[in-house]
DNA sequence: TATGAATGAGTGTTCATTCAT
DNA sequence: AATGAATGAACACTCATTCAT
């Protein structure tokens, strides 16, 4: 992991610019695309919110949908990244479940924005349109990578179980937040986090449970 | 439930083109919807496969966002209506849980276009857009009779308590079917229904038994 | 040859202003694109000066390259139209070129326009850009057909020949009149007419006669 | 004709240096606009190509029309120099036309890109542009050098017959070049280069014969 | 009632030019 | 002098919606 503070301080002041416009635009485009969606919100919005002009968009991005692409990826390896440092701490195969969840649902409610974006690519990624291709295959590897993370939680099973149990997590987490956020606002689901994130958890170790007898089944933790 | 055989005979000829009409405008646009999404999707796109002039979709619909609504609404009846038929049917309070869950996928899995319509119109909820007003309260109308519905297996609870049981429903059911959906393809969940089915019922009821010491708690089937 | 009083009585009211809306944007066109050029020439200002909305444009074109394509199609159709019908009251091999050059030469003073778009279309021909595609070929196929009108002219020699006459009766004319247009003005050139057609005709038929020891051969008319 | 060794070195580095980049930059945007025109080809484009900043182009030309302008001075200027020499060496009125044709006509195969670049300048030259203004000038400035340059073939006419003469040299050479390059690609031209060079020459010299009568009389050569 | 021609505000994107470094 | 980040006016093209027929 890079060291932001030394990285720029080997750079120019021009080029330290650049990063901070870099991160403005997709700062900014973030907000924008959660307040009213990949599609209402225009690339004007975005430089004029960033208080830049235009054509400066183009200079970072190649398109709109680039920049989408660069969000995802980030919010994605962002939440990778969470992920990872908690389960790594995970003392048990069960307690990587719940460092799992525990992350992917604090991830969510600090950045709500995050919730509705991956909601809205995950909604493009389903149409015949060019602007999914390539996207999908990020989401993709996320969830690999999420199914290699969880493995110990399902030893001894075939990898498609991970998998299984990977997209549950993902499902449930962004199933459940988008529907309570929706009806509560984010604050109200924030105030009820620990109570989601124990029923999420009940319900992902349920059905690891359940497929005891079938495909999954859950490697005691001490 | 109503009877068109029946309905349309009482109609003159013309009033039967035009319900006609309605419904091949609703099938078609449900279709390009799914293909397109509802931004990509032109009304022109519509009623050009409806064999209809463009002028004729505003004679039926206000505008293009009037259209979702409609959609919205019938598909929402028409999943609480099957719901409805399977849950009356369920002899205990915890087949009532299976049959909601049961009817949901089946429901999605037959139409995959409504899986991802409600998936687009969710995300859209969410946005301060005029497109959204008045969307959110039909929503919200399918989740307080669900909860309703789903009542009895949490009998003796507060409301409340019914009312998540009925969110993490719908909330795990489209998650789950959209994310598969995504990664296996309409048809290759088709093939995985059963183990879904069986995934989510028990996702949800370790949901009750979980709550039972907080505040949700199942009522025992016979 | 069509009768357009004819066919256009056939026509609905509404053809027939489609075909007049039609027309009007071609003609605009044509103006436009000999007053500012094809590229400083906006799709805005055609439509504009043509009294239609800036969308009704692109009801009659796919894109400004396409209107192109299609004024250099008509142009060059009209003046083969207009050469075959001269060439075909020539009485001699002789008669036949100085029908063509005359024809030509006419064509280009009553219309200065087409004198500016075909040059400009031959500069883009040669362009490593989209643009250029397809356009070579109708302007390839118009001369191909002129050194079939003036085949008889070379009678007995190779097609190459015919065609390398064709290639001079075309680029000396557009050549000779470019320049003069430029420097004197349309109205200049007009009253000059005679002595060009005159030179021209001179220049083409020393070039038949320089090649007949080569590849060119007259064929004397009575 | 400069002696570019002994100036430069008269000039600091510095100078020099400049001298360099200037040139630098012409060259490459004579390639470039002989690639994709001069509206197609980009100011960055320019300055990628020649390895330089964006900024520095403007160090250099107020405008990209600006290097238009010089670039087509300069190839103006050469070529009225290479055939201000070829016509000092001819030994005869008539062998004046055979020099300046030759050496235009060798002008242009050597350098095809500024075949197209004059092609577009004229072109532009008719538009009612901003881009026109002064270009005109130029343009008509060498014509009327050539006039003078080609005077002695028709001596004792009046100067308009010269500058006919000058026009229809121009015109033809230009003409049938740009014909036969879009045609047959440039290094076809070049292998019928001889043809082509006599061919026009047939053809100017019977403007003069046929002029003789009216306006044009050839003065022979020995 | 049904139509589809017409519309024009709005979109993403481009590019010549400027200017602080 | 050289740079290249920033700019914003312009442009080609789109599309939901209207309305005369």
């Amino acid at each position: 992991m890079m060291i932001p503070a030394q990285e720029e301080v080997a750079l120019s002041r021009v080029a330290r610019r650049k990063v901070e416009t870099n991160r403005r635009l997709l700062k900014v485009a973030r907000q924008l695309f959660s307040e009213k969606g990949i599609y209402w919100a225009k690339v004007e919005d975005i430089t004029e919110l960033a208080d830049l002009g235009k054509g400066t968009f183009y200079k970072y991005f190649e398109s709109k949908e680039a920049i989408i692409r660069v969000l995802l990826e980030e919010g994605l390896s962002e939440l990778a990244a969470e992920t990872d440092a908690a389960v790594r701490r995970a003392s048990s195969p069960a307690k990587i479940l719940s460092a799992a969840i525990t992350t992917r649902v604090d991830f969510f409610l600090r950045h709500p924005d995050y919730l509705l974006l991956f909601h809205q690519v995950r909604g493009m990624l389903q149409l015949q349109v060019d602007a999914a291709k390539g996207l999908l295959e990020v989401y993709d590897a996320h969830l690999r990578w999420l199914a290699k993370a969880v493995r110990p939680a399902v030893e001894g099973t075939e990898a498609s179980t991970a998998r299984d149990l990977a997209t549950a997590i993902a499902a449930y987490t962004s199933g459940l937040l988008t529907y309570h956020v929706l009806f509560e606002g984010a604050e109200g689901v924030r105030r009820r986090r620990d109570s989601l994130v124990h029923a999420i958890e009940q319900s992902v170790k349920a059905l690891i449970k359940s497929g005891s007898g079938r495909s999954i089944s859950l490697k005691r933790g001490k």
